[in-house]
DNA sequence: GCCCGGTATTTGTGATCACATTCTCCCAGC
DNA sequence: GCTGGGAGAATGTGATCACAAATACCGGGC
């Protein structure tokens, strides 16, 4: 239960990595990495809702003490990802169905508008189109590689990971960062959903958001993420309802 | 300098409040208090953007210790209300001509969908809904009177209640969340615009929104609410621009 | 069998200290 | 007057401890 496990005891604070002579880089920031990690945790829907979290136990799992522990969590908690009880337990957020609802109406209204920025902000600069295009592609391809080999995690991760894409090309970090407040309080049961029906049957609208890329018509582009968005969301209410 | 003011040094930790034999309310968070003050200062426009904030200087101020400033602060940033410079220095957030553009799509988006819910959240009760009609009517006075006084912060405050005690009332708190977090990166520059135009001439649609809540209109609802945002940024945007 | 009650453990929160980095000033040098 | 540098202050981060509340565990009583 020895929280600061690397360096052992003695370790006093501060203890930013060495000077590193060459490049300035700034230093690891011990909480920030904590927060990513479990930030990616949540949005690939690798944790399952209701399960427990506190901050000694999250210190100990990535071998830090309990203050990054703490301030990931609090950060998390902020954007809805983890749930505080009355007591002030911690855990993963729960679903209901009035959130399912909630959350489709968001992500439907702000995830289509971000997919239409990252078009025109890629219009008229064919390379930077193509280039997306193309890194979309690929994920696409793991993404329906994991589905034929009915590999869970690495489903959600490359749905995720096409969302974003996309949306990071739209450069509208304010915008992005609503996104990935509600894609934390989704992906927790975008793993129920998947492991429960499995993954030989889900459809999606990945490609046709690429042909719409491609053929340069926004309208397209915006229905195919809205489609996928109310498709993935209605299995979640399918499993929450049951 | 010395934080825990109350009871002064040979406080140990965990001292909150009483036991408090009658009403086994929950005990006050320090740190959410904290956090929520903070919070109504920057929605109210209070704050003025770029303005230097640190852990022990919140503390001092609020009369607390590191601890509780820290955690505030936390949640602040990670719901952009604050910003951290690459040097880890902590400030009210600064606007730019892009930002103002994409708060103004998230609001338009979102806000007013929140208005057809509060709306359709009050249909067939009529109750419910002349009592939100009444407490709208009633800050909307005192809006008024704010802005012939030429009262900046009582303007701010009561914009804000307004806006956010029709959002309350559609009961979706993942919708409210988003709304807030919004808000959080909106109203600094609120104080702005408006000490910088004055308050004479400054017109909202909340009347026209109470007036479709009357007639049963949520079109009319949707639009005036749509408007009010529209305007308020603007005026930012042209303030960001001078 | 099940439920109650008390003990031990876990847990969030607050306080305090240490440290490296960054910022702020002020003054010498030109 | 302006620039550069260096001493001192301020700041964010991490570590660790204390405490009260809540939970988990376990055994006895019905």
């Amino acid at each position: 239960m020895t929280p600061g496990r690397k360096k052992s005891a003695p370790t006093k604070a501060g203890d930013r990595g060495k000077p590193s002579p060459r490049a300035v880089k700034r230093a690891p920031i011990v909480h920030e990495e904590v927060y990513a990690r479990l930030r990616r945790a949540i949005i690939d829907g690798q944790l399952e809702p209701g399960r427990a979290l506190s901050v000694r136990s999250l210190a100990a799992q990535f071998s830090v003490s309990a203050m990054p522990a703490r301030e990931a969590i609090r950060r998390l908690v902020a954007l809805g990802a983890l749930e505080m009880t009355a007591t002030r337990r911690i855990m993963i957020a729960r679903m209901t169905p009035d959130k399912v609802n909630q959350l489709t109406e968001a992500r439907t209204l702000l995830e289509p508008r971000l997919a239409v920025r990252a078009f025109e902000m890629t219009e008229g600069r064919p390379r930077a189109r193509k280039s997306l295009i193309s890194r979309l592609a690929a994920i696409d391809e793991r993404h329906d590689a994991s589905i034929t080999q009915g590999d869970v995690a690495a489903y959600s991760k490359a749905n995720s990971e096409f969302h974003f894409t996309l949306y990071e090309a739209a450069r509208a970090p304010v915008l992005l960062g609503v996104a990935e407040s509600l894609w934390l309080q989704t992906g927790p049961f975008m793993r129920m959903v998947i492991s429960e029906i499995g993954t030989s049957l889900l459809v999606d609208q990945h490609k046709e958001a690429i042909d719409a890329l491609r053929d340069d018509d926004p309208a397209r582009l915006e229905t195919a993420i809205r489609l996928d968005i109310i498709e993935g969301m209605e299995r979640i209410g399918e499993a929450a309802a049951s």
